[in-house]
DNA sequence: AATGACATCAACCGCCTCAAG
DNA sequence: TCTTGAGGCGGTTGATGTCAT
């Protein structure tokens, strides 16, 4: 017997969402917080499914997401924690909280790909003995670097977990690129007007504001939205601080700050199992995209130059450090 | 200016997991 | 223990934007 669609799919509307939509599943989820998604179709009148409105909601209207191009930072981290865990995005993305497992999946598969690619060709052009880049590392060396990453990793989750660490949160420079609740004014310079920011500007004037219902279904969306996009780019500091968007909104929006993102669902112990599963099984790590492979991953010299190099060293260490505890800190 | 190729990303699809009954 | 269904996840698609010719 074949599963019942999750949706009534001849009423279910499909395609891109609108701003009264967005505004309708906000308000939504404002007053009865996230979750029971099979319940905000039916309350909230959307003709959307209920994963739709899960979707919709974690991936673009959640607050504290960070929209715009990735930092060098964030794509190093992408790119080591993708060695370690493998296309596991929501996994991933509990590392970077204000990024989205699909967006993640989508810079993945957009440029990082392209960019690992492009290192691995300079890499077997540099390779002049003849021998292809994955000859000239031996297996050995693979395996010790591995090692010290795996023991790295051990280190980190270990003490992460132990909790008697909190400060490595606060100590990690970087901690406050990846806790999108915790940073009051990170100068992240982005020309790209955060949604959540526009949408919660926007629910915050319709709540101000609330029109008459019958002007609102037709003029509410589209003026308020217009709204919110002037007040982004009318309030003088940037569009994507989230001090602005906190110092804005702080009346209506406290509640949202006090969610449990669906994207730090990812308890530390599953991520943590997450790494132990990979981290203790050796040919685990590096075997294809989903499985990193070892041999694919062999021409690494010069992307983990890039991934090392240039102060980034420390990065590397941060990285481990502050994303474990992080998650830790999180959960 | 027109148009075809390519890039990007929001959204959908289908499978999996797990809790509840 | 088995069944059911909600929620979660990763892969993929298609609409839209951008660039090159």
């Amino acid at each position: 017997m074949g599963r019942p669609p999750c949706c009534d799919k001849i009423s279910v509307k499909k395609g891109p969402w609108t701003p009264e939509e967005d505004i309708r599943l906000v308000s939504y989820i404002q007053e009865h917080g996230p979750g029971n998604w099979r319940s905000v179709p039916i309350n909230t009148g959307l003709l959307r499914c209920s994963k739709s409105c899960r979707l919709r909601w974690t991936n673009y209207l959640r607050p504290g997401i960070k929209r715009g191009s990735f930092t060098e930072k964030e794509e190093k981290m992408i790119i080591h924690l993708q060695a370690l865990l493998g296309n596991r995005w929501a996994a991933i993305a509990s590392y970077l909280p204000q990024r989205t497992d699909n967006d993640i999946k989508n810079y993945w598969n957009t440029h990082l790909k392209k960019k690992l690619k492009k290192l691995q060709i300079d890499v077997d052009g540099q390779n002049q003995d003849g021998f292809s880049s994955s000859q000239s590392v031996s297996k050995g060396q693979w395996e010790r670097r591995l090692q010290t990453d795996i023991g790295m990793a051990k280190q980190a989750l270990s003490e992460a977990l132990s909790l008697d660490k909190p400060n490595s949160l606060t100590n990690s420079k970087d901690f406050s690129l990846s806790h999108p609740y915790l940073r009051p004014s990170q100068s992240q310079a982005s020309t790209y007007a955060s949604s959540a920011e526009n949408i919660s500007r926007l629910l915050e004037n319709w709540m101000k504001n609330p029109p008459n219902p019958a002007a609102h279904q037709i003029n509410s969306a589209e003026t308020m939205t217009q709204n919110s996009f002037n007040n982004t780019t009318t309030a003088g500091s940037s569009s994507s601080d989230e001090g602005a968007l906190s110092a804005t909104t702080s009346e209506g929006f406290d509640s949202f700050f006090s969610f449990n993102s669906s994207n730090s669902d990812v308890s530390h112990e599953s991520v943590s199992a997450d790494l132990n599963a990979n981290l203790t099984t050796e040919n685990s790590v590096f075997q294809d995209e989903s499985k990193p492979n070892l041999g694919a991953q062999v021409p690494l010299t010069l992307i983990e130059k890039w991934l090392l190099d240039d102060g980034s060293a420390q990065d590397h260490e941060d990285l481990i450090n502050m994303s474990l505890g992080d998650s830790v800190g999180l959960y």
